[in-house]
DNA sequence: ATCGTGATTGCATCCGCATGCAAAGCCCCT
DNA sequence: AGGGGCTTTGCATGCGGATGCAATCACGAT
C-alpha cells in the first residue's frame, strides 16, 4: 500500500488556506504573498509535501521528462555521455527516460512510445533518426536534438524545405578528420588508411570526408580504406588485420582504433607507432591506459552535453528558429601511438 | 505547439461510443464485446491514438515506470547492466527513469526526486541505499530491488525487524571469492593478495570474505590485502605497484585487475601469469581483449536482470514476503592471466 | 409472451495540480 | 471620506483516463 501520499488539497486544510495557494507557492513567479509562501514551504517540507510531478504534467501539459534514445551503450563513449547528459538534465530541472533501440536500427521504433510519455523533447545519441520519423515527430511541434548524429538530409539543399529537420550537436568531425590527415603527414607516414565504422552514420562518413579531403588537398593520393561495418573492438581488430600496407591508420572510433591496435601488435607483429601511426576518435578513457596509449581526437564532450541542454531549454521555451547544428572543435591528444 | 494530442474522448465521439469505452479497450480484461474492442483498436491506429500514459498513471495511481538509480557508470561493467535492464524492463511494460548519483554518494539523494515521479518501484545499482534511506522508502509500500549489491545489514540479527529491507539480486560474491581462492591455488600459487575496491560495497566485502574462508579453510595464511578505495583502473594500477611479493593477485573487479596488469606488465616488468597469476570479477567486454585476456569469475548478468525483472513484478502485483535476497552463481572464466 | 441472467454500455466522479477570472483586501491620493 | 489601482486569494474548471455503479441489451428458459 504506497504510503498515502499528502497531497496539496492536505496541505491547504491543514493550514487552513485553498489548495491554490499551495500551488502557487510552488510555481516559481505565480502570485503570493512572500510570508504565505514561506509558510507553505515551511509546512509542507514539514508534513514532507512535494507536488505529484505527474498530476502536474498532466495538468500544465509539460512533462519535465526528456526521453534520451539510446543506440548501443557497448561503445565506451556513450556511457560517458549519458552520464554526464543525465546530469546536466538533471541540474536543468528535466529528468531523463530512458530508452534503448537494438544497435543498428533506427531511433524511430522509440518514437511511439516516447509521444505516449509526452516527453518534452528527446535527445538521440548513439542512434540515428530516420527523415521520415524526423518530420513526423517535429512536424506537430516537438523538439529533438540530435547527439554526436548529423540529421538525415542536413547537407542537402533546402529542396526539402517542407520537412523541418532536428537539431543537433556534435563535434567538428571533417575538421577532426583533416587534423587526422595533417597529423599522420606530419609523422612522415604516406600510405595512409581509413577505417570505416557503420556506413550509415554521419560520425563515420564525415570523417571520412575530411580526411580524404585533407589528402586531396595536397594532392596525394587517396588513403586505403577498410569498412569495418560495425563500431566495435571486434571489427576494429578483424579489419586491421587487411591493411598490411598502410602505415597509418585513421580509425573511425578509439574503440575501433584499440581493436586494430591489439591486432597489429598481437597477431601482426607491427609496432606502433615505430611501424605504424595509429590514430583513433572520441579520446575514450581505455585510449589513455598504458597497454594502449592512443592518440586520438577527443570529443568535447561537456560543452556537446552543455550545448545540448541550452538548445532544449530554448526549444521548450518557445524559440522556433531554423534548426542548429552545432559544431564544436575535436582536439588533437597526442600520445603514444602517433 | 505540441501538436493536439488525439484523445480518447475524440475517439469516442469519432466512433459514437462513450470515452469509457476506449479506455476499457485498451485495459486487458476489462468489460468489452470483442468486435467493439476491435472497431476501437482499429481507428484508433488510423487516427494515431494513444492512451496519454501521464494522464492513465495519475488516474491509476501507478506510473508504469521504474526508477533506476545508477552510481558510476564508468566502470564498464554497469552500462552492459543498463542496456539490459532497460530491455528487459521495457518487454515487461515499464519504462526507466534514469537517476544518477555522484559516484560514492548514497542512492537516497535521489530518493525525493522518485517519490515525486511516483514510480512504481526502483532499482539501485553501482550505489548502495543506505539502511535509513531503504527504510524510508520502504516503510510506505514502495518496493526497491538493489542489483548488485547487499542491503545494508541484510546479514545483521533479526533485531531490526521492525525495518524492511529491500530486495537484492546480486551473484554469489562469496563462493566467487571462495572459487578464486581455489583456481590461485590450483596454479600452485601460494602468496596471495586480495585487492580490494570501494570499502563500503557488499561486492569488494563479500568477494574479500569468501577468499580469506578459503585459505583460512585449508590452514592457508591470510592473503596480502591493498585497498583500493576505488574501483577504477587508476587505483587498480596504483595499488598493484605495492604488491611485489604477491605471486597470486585477485581483485575484487575487472577494472581493478585490467589497472593492475598493466602496473605488473609496464610499470613493474613482471610477466603474467608466468610470474604473477592475476584474477579479476565481472567479466567485462575488456577482460577478452588481446592485450590482457584476464582470468574472471564472470556474473551472469542476463540471469540477474531476469531475477529482477521478476521481482519487481511479483511486488507491483501485491507480493508481500520478506524481503528476497537472490543469490547467482559467478562461473569461472579461464583466460590468459591465471 | 414474460422473466431472469450475464454481458455490454454509459454516466459521473475522481486522480492531484494549474490557472483564468472574479472577489477581496490594501495603500495612497485627492 | 471616496475612489483608483495593484496585490492576494479563492473558486471553478480543465488535463486525459480509469472505474464503480446503474442502465441496457440480448437470449434462453419457462
Amino acid at each position: 500500500m504506497p504510503g498515502p501520499a499528502i497531497t496539496a488539497r492536505d496541505l491547504a486544510r491543514h493550514l487552513g488556506v485553498s489548495q491554490s495557494m499551495v500551488s502557487r507557492a510552488f510555481s516559481p513567479g505565480a502570485s503570493v504573498a512572500p510570508e504565505m509562501r514561506a509558510r507553505i514551504l515551511q509546512s509542507a517540507a514539514e508534513m514532507g509535501y512535494r507536488p505529484n510531478i505527474i498530476a502536474a504534467a498532466l495538468s500544465r501539459r509539460r512533462s519535465s521528462i526528456v526521453g534520451i534514445v539510446m543506440g548501443e551503450l557497448s561503445n565506451p563513449f556513450y556511457p560517458a555521455v549519458l552520464e554526464q547528459l543525465t546530469g546536466a538534465l538533471g541540474a536543468a530541472g528535466f529528468q531523463p527516460l530512458l530508452f534503448t533501440v537494438p544497435p543498428g536500427q533506427e531511433a524511430d521504433a522509440a518514437l511511439p512510445m516516447l509521444r505516449q510519455y509526452h516527453v518534452d523533447a528527446v535527445v538521440v545519441t548513439a542512434a540515428s533518426l530516420s527523415a521520415a520519423g524526423a518530420a513526423d515527430w517535429l512536424g506537430d511541434g516537438r523538439s529533438a536534438v540530435l547527439f554526436n548524429r548529423t540529421a538525415a538530409g542536413e547537407a542537402e539543399p533546402q529542396a526539402i524545405a517542407g520537412t523541418p529537420l532536428p537539431d543537433s550537436v556534435a563535434c567538428d568531425n571533417v575538421a577532426g578528420g583533416h587534423a587526422a590527415a595533417e597529423a599522420l603527414l606530419a609523422r612522415g607516414r604516406r600510405r595512409l588508411a581509413f577505417v570505416a565504422g557503420r556506413p550509415d552514420t554521419s560520425t563515420s562518413r564525415e570523417r571520412e570526408r575530411g580526411f580524404r579531403e585533407a589528402l586531396q588537398a595536397r594532392g596525394l593520393p587517396p588513403p586505403l580504406r577498410a569498412d569495418a561495418g560495425d563500431f566495435s573492438y571486434e571489427a576494429g581488430h578483424r579489419v586491421a588485420l587487411d591493411l598490411r600496407e598502410a602505415d597509418g591508420i585513421f580509425f573511425a572510433n578509439d574503440i575501433l582504433a584499440l581493436g586494430g591496435l591489439d591486432a597489429l601488435r598481437h597477431e601482426m607483429g607491427r609496432r606502433v607507432p615505430e611501424d605504424v601511426s595509429v590514430l583513433g576518435f572520441d579520446d575514450i578513457p581505455m585510449a589513455a591506459w598504458p597497454a594502449y596509449r592512443l592518440s586520438t581526437l577527443r570529443q568535447p564532450v561537456p560543452a556537446m552535453v552543455a550545448r545540448t541542454v541550452d538548445l532544449l531549454r530554448a526549444r521548450l521555451a518557445g524559440e522556433t528558429d531554423g534548426p542548429r547544428a552545432e559544431r564544436l572543435p575535436a582536439e588533437l591528444v597526442e600520445r603514444a601511438s602517433l
